[in-house]
DNA sequence: ACCTGAACACCGTTCAAGT
DNA sequence: ACCTGAACACCGTTCAAGT
């Protein structure tokens, strides 16, 4: 009767290892050097069990599946982020700070991304920011589930602005491409629809790089506006 | 000197078939069913091939490679997005439809929320719903490149509330689980926290499934009331 | 023009066996 | 308690060969 409880590492114990041998901290830091250098595709379970001179399988002593050491190298990628106590900066300044520092680490290990959102996020650091932001949005007003409502609005922003990012980073970095060449295929494919027309010329010479941030920022200020919309109903 | 060009499906001249043979949409329409029953996971190109009693291999005649099976796979459920014209619903009506709607597609096709913000959506289909939210946005008064943040804007909130939803769904479909058991071991991840702790009592009884969507409505509310407010200013 | 099967170079995971 | 290697059941993709 009592069905097959919810997965995650974070909610089971781990193995009691005395200290001997590999540790999970050793194999995590391994795994994300292998992640950082080729990707979420780049890591695989033997060439993680090489790089730690050790056979293929041994990870799995401590470690149930591969998604449990996803799930282990995700909540590092938590741990990177960076949030001010709300109760020291104002809420409004906690959210963007907030909201630019996990774009960063984004960016900065592009294979987490494919985890945003699709993987538990029960982590120690993973939880400490959702405190916080939980306590960023009480002070900011909200009351009972409006303060996970808000928090959710903010998150899925922040997720939605830079899966996208990322993927397109990945797809022109594999293929470097001439971008004139690049740019008449797509106005072809977007050739009976004006105003999509319109849109690439305007942006012809805009240096992406930034155009994202100016986007990133319009869309966050956007959000921030609407959430302090609704406290003052 | 000119590098190789983007690569994806909509970008190159397909194979000029006769009409003999296997067609793109037959293929199409067998991976899609498959994709619905059996997931991401479950969608091999041997599968495919088995399901058209084909060769394993016949796909690649038609496709390059996986990636733009699923390129095609995915403008199909562009296709099942419905957005009235703006200029008939005005801007907020046809915003807030567009969302509600691209949030039960998603939802239906659940490995489509894999390739949300993934993969280019240069198919005819995407481009067209492209367009009008262009046209819906220039309609809302937005010019120049703020239509396009805007757009940005919309889509990253419902891509970031429906991506986790969708894992959510899958995670919790896959092991039934004791949702008591579970409660207690989240509670379990969370003591340290005393903010969380109140957050799980206070949702404890509550539907999932209709917290969700009123979550949703929180969110985009919010969402289209900051993109007005940036109107005024 | 279209399809095939064999083959290559991988995967994650299980498990009996070793120390 | 920890690690191993072999084995299982898969992958996507290439390619020479067939019709």
């Amino acid at each position: 009767m009592t069905g097959k409880q919810f997965a995650s590492v974070w909610l089971r114990e781990p193995r009691k290892t005395a200290s001997p041998g590999r540790s999970r901290d050793e194999i995590v830091r391994a795994a994300i050097e292998i992640l950082d250098a080729e990707g979420l595709g780049g890591l695989s379970m033997r060439k993680l069990g090489a790089k730690l001179s050790a056979g293929a399988t041994s990870i799995y002593w401590y470690v149930a599946h591969k998604d449990e050491l996803l799930e282990l190298v995700y909540d590092q990628v938590w741990g990177e982020m960076s949030m001010p106590e709300p109760e020291d900066v104002g809420w409004r300044d906690a959210a963007s700070v907030l909201a630019y520092s996990m774009r960063s680490v984004i960016l900065r290990h592009p294979w987490a991304a494919d985890l945003l959102g699709r993987m538990p996020a029960l982590g120690p650091n993973a939880i400490q920011v959702a405190d916080r932001m939980r306590r960023m949005f009480k002070l900011a007003g909200f009351e009972g589930m409006d303060v996970d409502y808000a928090g959710s609005t903010l998150t899925a922003y922040i997720y939605g602005m830079t899966i996208p990012e990322v993927a397109w980073n990945s797809t022109m970095g594999e293929h470097e491409y001439d971008p004139d060449e690049m740019r008449a295929m797509v106005a072809r494919a977007v050739r009976d629809f004006p105003d999509m027309l319109e849109r690439m010329d305007m942006s012809a010479y805009d240096d992406p790089q930034t155009v994202r941030q100016v986007a990133f920022d319009f869309g966050l200020v956007s959000v921030l506006d609407g959430l302090e919309r609704r406290l003052a109903t």
